[in-house]
DNA sequence: TTAGATGCAAATGGTTTGCATGCGT
DNA sequence: ACGCATGCAAACCATTTGCATCTAA
């Protein structure tokens, strides 16, 4: 209900300022978890912040860039005593990779990997540990982009390098 | 046989001559394969050359490179009036797979590429038709191999490049 | 209030496996 | 003959779906 003279929200601003930092801080002390930023996040893109899914966002996004598979993060979720069915796990997986919050990763026929980090970049995949690794930016293998045949446009470069331990 | 003063063969050029592809024609039309090279093939890996086999490395490396799936192997098999069983198409793309008359592609989760090319090249992904093609070494992208973690080495290095129809 | 989200269980689809029969050596 | 190879059907496993129930707005 609004009332006259109330002062509206003003979204100014992306980068939280330091007084949001401190509120964000106490927050976390709090509860564990950056809350307004999995909410901020999930109404930024159109989704509705339900109980699971901000969960599931929490456990994502929270601890810096993961790759997990549908059945990681269902184990994690109950684990952390979040109630979510494997369903919804990959309902809201699949969710967040169409807007954009995850990009989902072939690299194993067998299961799918999705990584939280969105940007640019190419994969260690540890074959006998079905583990995936960002390449760091640093040594990145740049090279020129093949030409694609007519009619066709380059949406995506997928780089995997597989990694096995080096012999004895 | 080799004959004294005989020309020996040089492997000067990959496209076939006109000869060769009128001795290539002529076996195609009697027995409408090259059973010597798959059964040499076959043998030099240790594999017994069964009617199976024969039939499905006769459909696999007849015809240039090819990018198959279980599936579509299976039904190109049956078109041929070769009896084979879905099973025993997936164990033979695997044998072949671990000699290394095939390589596996990790294009898609949900089905497995097989690919008659095992040298080392790298691939275009059409998305909306699920459709595989090598991308001609002449346009590779090279760059360098990012450095692996302590302890492993480098497998194998996939590149995809996924393209999708340019909008109109 | 109501569209959208969730949970469960059943369906799906690609792939694998167990075991009896067949075939290459 | 021997042993690997094949075929069939059932098992498997990740993922999807249908539908009744719940919940955020």
């Amino acid at each position: 209900m609004k009332q006259p003279g109330m002062k509206q929200p003003v979204p100014i601003a992306f980068a939280p300022t330091a007084l949001a930092q401190d509120r964000l801080a106490q927050e976390r002390a709090l509860t564990g978890c950056p809350w307004h930023d999995v909410k901020a996040k999930l109404r930024g893109v159109g989704l509705r912040p339900t109980r699971q899914r901000m969960a599931l966002g929490w456990i994502l996004f929270a601890k810096g860039d993961r790759h997990v598979t549908a059945e990681m993060l269902y184990e994690e979720a109950n684990r952390a005593k979040v109630p979510v069915s494997l369903a919804t796990v990959y309902n809201t997986l699949h969710q967040f990779t169409e807007v954009g919050l995850l990009r989902q990763v072939a690299v194993d026929g067998s299961r799918a990997y999705f990584d939280t980090n969105n940007s640019m970049h190419h994969h260690f995949f540890i074959e006998d540990q079905n583990e995936l690794l960002d390449i760091p930016a640093s040594d990145v293998m740049v090279g020129n982009a093949p030409v694609p045949p007519e009619g066709y446009e380059i949406a995506r470069i997928d780089v995997v390098v597989r990694l096995r331990r080096k012999q004895a």
